[in-house]
DNA sequence: TTGGCCTGAGCGTCGTTTAT
DNA sequence: ATAAACGACGCTCAGGCCAA
């Protein structure tokens, strides 16, 4: 129901006042809905909402108005409240600017002017300010001028004695609706047309059954459509410990089908449209008083959308049509991200180009900081096999993830791009996809970030959140993980026992509407191994080639083991290697060499200035200590001392001594924490 | 043959960067 | 400061494919 009215243009009172006016014959207008009732007023008027809540305003004339309106609720026995909506949020207003009907009256001289210039005329009847004379319709009785070519009552044509004058106002009304009866059934004619228009049914018959409609439907209603579409879908989406993973065409086995996500997505444009079309336009107010606007824009919407793609990525879902790839003159341009999933085929290697160590393999995530080498490897070995004329023309190369960058140093989130001029996009679909040959299995690499840690916001840590909505989101986000533990931080580190869980916790971004951060553990997901070269397979390969040529085999970082003799740096056939997966492999191959990885265990950090153990001087607060003597105010260097004494354990040997037994303990201390992977305090 | 699923091409819009 | 260029993205639509 919708009650309007207008103010006369003579009327120069304040907006607070006609706002409050306004709300008194409104409610006057309605006297039957409200007597009796409680009733909820949003009002764009502070001024109004203040008066009313404070029984008193400023303004005395204000005053007289809510007296009035104070009048009509005891009258009515009515209980008001009034609720302040900014103006631009209240549907009211729109229809308050339109042009109203008197707007669109000509004033008596104009229509004059028009009248003597171009003739009688017809239509428009109640819109034009002279009254209706002279002449009455032989249909309806009703009166008219008497020149008119159709009555102004009931629209029928009308004899006329003087045919012969022009009137350029008359619109062969007929012809006309006749054209635009054909243009309109060109448009619904159309294969895509008839399509929405099948989904409109289709829409309109579930929404029916929830006792809604198009114009009260909520995003919660779509996305239930949606789930109810999805359930018609053909597309086989395999669980991840599935035989069939990665397969094409349905498979004898129990996972379910569903609609793949360009469907989905394409349905959403329809589901758009249709709701545009029956006049929900515009972004959907969720936060707002009043919910409206489209509520496929809602972002429960694009989740949605989001989530079904991620779900599709993960199962390996085979793309059926297929483009070839045309890459952009071996420039990479490509948004990159912690997390990426990458699908290459075999075939994509082009024969040959690859070394034994790089090749990358269909399904293998590429996390952390080798990122950037490998995807230009990926690049280039695709574009180089692109560019090959006689390329077989069948692998793809697909990058599907979420673009977040972790700085392994400072752990902070901040998006990154690389010869990009725009920001990463936000699609989790970085590049088209070429049609997969499945005739080779996707194989699974272990190279998950396990270790994810989930931080809060200064408004809102984590540790003022109810465990239990903790414990219900991470369930519903990504089920059973093995393991929940609270750091010292306040945070939240949570132990994913797959890989699935592992993706599924790094998109979440909210536990119970509050923003949290999730993202792979600093130290936790890597570790750090020994190997000793003592068949000096290596030679003289610099470190950046022996990385890349390892890091296939999850090797994110080389550093050779050098010392200082005579002045003169000698470097040793001992490596240390960087992994990225929690624990280091048993052994790795240099080329077609094998050899063993051993843990590595780090000495424990010893103090130069307080010469205590765990911290360096950059950190260190404590005063000036000198290894020697033990005794403060002075160094190492410059002590004159000629006993000796330990900071840490009070015995006549150097701070610096290996023998020290709290250095033992120490060293005993990182053995553990290193061999156990878990963190210093509980080790 | 028909209808529905599925994907990619094309187009328009918007935001950012670069050149003038 | 402004225009042009560029890339990302959303939406529309057509056509291939497949099952009933």
């Amino acid at each position: 129901m919708q009650v309007s009215d207008f103010w006369p243009q003579n009327d120069d009172r304040a907006i607070h006042l006609k706002e409050a006016h306004a709300l008194v014959n409104t409610l006057r207008s309605v006297p039957d809905r409200v007597r009796n009732h409680r009733v909820d007023a949003y009002v764009d008027n502070l001024a109004c909402v203040f008066a009313w809540e404070n029984q008193k305003g400023k303004d005395p004339q204000l005053n007289n108005i809510m007296k009035e309106l104070y009048n009509f609720t005891v009258d009515f026995n009515m209980d008001l409240k009034l609720i302040y909506i900014p103006s631009k949020s209240n549907p009211a207003d729109s229809v308050s600017r339109n042009i109203s009907a008197q707007d669109c009256m000509l004033s008596r001289e104009k229509f004059c002017l028009v009248d003597s210039t171009f003739g009688p005329h017809t239509s428009m009847g109640s819109y034009l300010a002279i009254p209706r004379v002279n002449g009455t319709c032989l249909s309806c009785g009703g009166y008219n001028y008497q020149n008119y070519r159709f009555c102004q009552v009931c629209g029928e044509k009308r004899w006329l004695p003087n045919e012969e004058s022009v009137d350029h106002f008359s619109l062969d009304e007929y012809n006309d609706q006749k054209r635009i009866l054909h243009l309109e059934s060109m448009i619904s004619s159309t294969a895509y047309n008839k399509k929405k228009a099948s989904l409109k049914k289709e829409l309109d018959t579930f929404l029916e059954s929830r006792s809604k409609t198009m114009i009260s439907a909520t995003p919660e209603d779509v996305r239930l459509f949606l789930m109810f579409k999805d359930k018609k879908g053909k597309t086989q989406v395999h669980e991840l410990n599935c035989p069939f993973l990665g397969k094409s065409k349905k498979q004898n086995c129990f996972c379910p089908t569903r609609l793949a996500s360009g469907t989905v997505s394409s349905l959403m444009g329809q589901l758009k449209s249709l709701f545009d079309d029956c006049g929900k336009q515009g972004e959907w107010t969720e936060f707002s008083l009043l919910k409206q606007g489209n509520p496929v824009s809602s972002t429960v919407i694009s989740r949605y959308l989001r989530a079904i793609q991620m779900e599709q990525s993960f199962a390996h879902v085979p793309i059926k049509q297929a483009k070839p790839v045309k890459p952009s003159g071996g420039s990479l341009s490509l948004p990159w991200s912690e997390g990426l999933r990458v699908s290459v085929t075999p075939r994509a290697m082009p024969a040959g180009a690859s070394s034994p160590g790089r090749v990358t393999h269909a399904g293998q995530w590429i996390l952390g900081a080798d990122f950037e080498d490998q995807l230009h490897y990926i690049w280039s070995s695709f574009s180089a096999l692109a560019l090959d004329p006689g390329s077989p023309r069948k692998h793809s190369i697909a990058l599907v993830g979420t673009p977040r960058w972790v700085d392994g140093k400072n752990g902070e989130s901040f998006s990154f791009h690389m010869a990009q001029q725009n920001k990463p996009s936000k699609s989790a679909l970085i590049h088209k996809k070429r049609k997969c040959d499945d005739s080779e299995p996707c194989r699974e690499d272990d190279s998950w970030p396990r270790f994810i840690v989930i931080k809060g916001t200064e408004e809102k840590p984590i540790s003022k959140i109810s465990p239990f909505v903790i414990h219900k989101q991470i369930q519903s986000v990504a089920g059973t993980v093995k393991k929940v533990s609270k750091m010292r931080s306040g945070n939240l580190l949570v132990e994913c026992s797959n890989k699935s869980q592992s993706t599924n916790l790094l998109t979440m971004s909210t536990i119970s509407n509050f923003p949290v951060s999730a993202s792979p553990h600093n130290s936790l997901n890597s570790c750090k191994g020994i190997i000793r070269d003592r068949s000096q397979y290596l030679g003289d390969l610099t470190v950046e080639e022996i990385g890349e040529e390892l890091s296939s085999q999850g090797v994110t970082n080389v550093i050779r083991f050098q010392i200082k003799k005579n002045g003169n740096i000698i470097k040793l056939n001992t490596y240390l290697l960087t992994f990225r997966t929690p624990t280091p492999p048993p052994s790795i191959t240099l080329g077609c060499f094998g050899i063993r990885v051993d843990m590595f265990i780090p000495n424990p950090i010893r103090c130069f200035t307080c010469q205590k153990f765990g911290h360096g001087s950059k950190q260190c607060r404590g005063k000036q200590r000198c290894f020697k003597c033990s005794d403060e105010g002075h160094e190492g260097t410059n002590c004159h001392s000629e006993s000796s004494k330990c900071v840490n354990c009070g015995e006549s040997h150097f701070s610096s001594s290996r023998d020290c037994p709290v250095y033992l303990k120490e060293k005993n201390i990182i053995k553990i924490k290193t061999e156990r992977n878990i963190q210093l305090p509980r080790s």
